[in-house]
DNA sequence: CTGGTTTCGCTACGGGTCGTAGCGTAACTG
DNA sequence: CAGTTACGCTACGACCCGTAGCGAAACCAG
């Protein structure tokens, strides 16, 4: 009883309960992911229907329709499992030099083009879904947060921020704010490359600004 | 010949070629897109039925697609209304006010609920639609960028910042996705409130960091 | 007033996608 | 072996899309 509450690339609890039955088939996962992927990369959100996706994954559609509650669902996971992978980044010695690599590394993902046309979409429709939203947050929001506070633990680490006593995570989000949404604007709305030298700039400004955040108002 | 090139809300050209037989209405036009406005904030972008639209605005199915080709058409003349009026910003006296000013009214338009399901949604079509890019870069983003632009201006004027002798659109093109992409991120992914306070802290980090944009590399 | 032109509302339609039901078969378990 | 679950397949009603065809309405030139 209640069906598609999978989602096997989000979360595969591994509840001890013996199953009984015909298993699910791992490689059907996969290839209804990669589908949806390849379905996406090609005709983008608004073109793309489930039961091509099942066509090309070599599978029925009622499979497909067992798993994954619709489109939106499917979709957020196909993505997610791009995320997934890349959850560390090499420590570049400095924070300029780390905000540029998270900075190429956001870019490397959205510039993608299943990405792109999927994840405004998908975030367009989670204004009206709670449950999306939320899903969207534990598989690709947090997984991308987690690397900016990466990259503020080691400059703390070095000295090169103030290390307070007390966590501040408003500034926390400001700053992923500021990362995300700049790449994610530069891609998708202005269509500019994102480069070394962009990345720099990017960067520069940042740390330049980071010091004035806990001065006194004028 | 050659329908639906009209989009009222964007380019009316006053060609002076008589037209003549019966003129389209323009209370159709205004209710078409009320109607699709509210139908974006009750429903969503993704249950838009453009059947409905035409239901709720008392006029014909035909009627509306003799004007608009298709939902993205019509849904980026619908927002972009709301972006036509707001056209200039009062001088708030210093750079820092006015950042901050800008941040508040774009998250003004952006936290409608029309908009928030709207704007991402076309976004995502638009990847597959060079057209559509186009129109929404018109319709929306340059009127943003202008805010962006006039308040460099203003502080180049005042002596806040270097008035090169030579423009730097690169720099322009990064503040305004700085800003743009930044309360778009907060707003649509972060689903935290832009107030004032968080608005002021964006734009003491962004006034802090201008100057050490134009700093040799360390 | 008359004829020409364009828009309007309305109805109807083929085509595509959705999401589900039903059935027989396949795979795995005790 | 019997029990259970997943699978492929077919079929179906429901919905929305976008267009064609019609008669009526609104405007303009003569």
């Amino acid at each position: 009883m209640d069906p598609h509450t999978s989602s096997p690339a989000v979360a595969p609890p591994g509840r001890p309960g013996k199953r009984t039955g015909r298993p699910r088939s791992a490689a059907a996962d996969r290839a209804i992911l990669q589908a949806t992927r390849d379905a996406l990369a090609e005709q983008g959100w608004g073109q793309l229907a489930l039961g091509d996706v099942a066509a090309r994954a070599g599978v029925a559609k009622t499979t497909l329709y067992r798993r994954w509650a619709g489109k939106n669902e499917l979709v957020v996971d196909a993505i997610a499992a791009l995320f997934e992978e890349q959850l560390e980044l090499p420590d570049l010695g400095s924070l300029d030099a780390d905000i540029e690599g998270v900075v190429l590394r956001f870019a490397e993902l959205i510039e993608r083009p299943e990405t792109r046309t999927a994840l405004m979409a998908v975030v367009a429709e989670a204004t009206h879904d709670e449950a999306l939203r939320l899903r969207i947050r534990d598989a690709i929001v947090d997984r991308q947060k987690h690397l900016v506070l990466l990259g503020r633990e080691r400059a703390q680490q070095r000295g090169e921020l103030a290390a307070d006593g007390v966590a501040d995570p408003a500034r926390d989000d400001l700053i992923f704010d500021v990362i995300a949404g700049t790449v994610v604007h530069r891609v998708m709305v202005s269509s500019g490359p994102v480069d070394r030298e962009w990345a720099r700039q990017l960067a520069r400004l940042l740390v330049g600004g980071l010091g004035a955040l806990h001065l006194p108002p004028p």
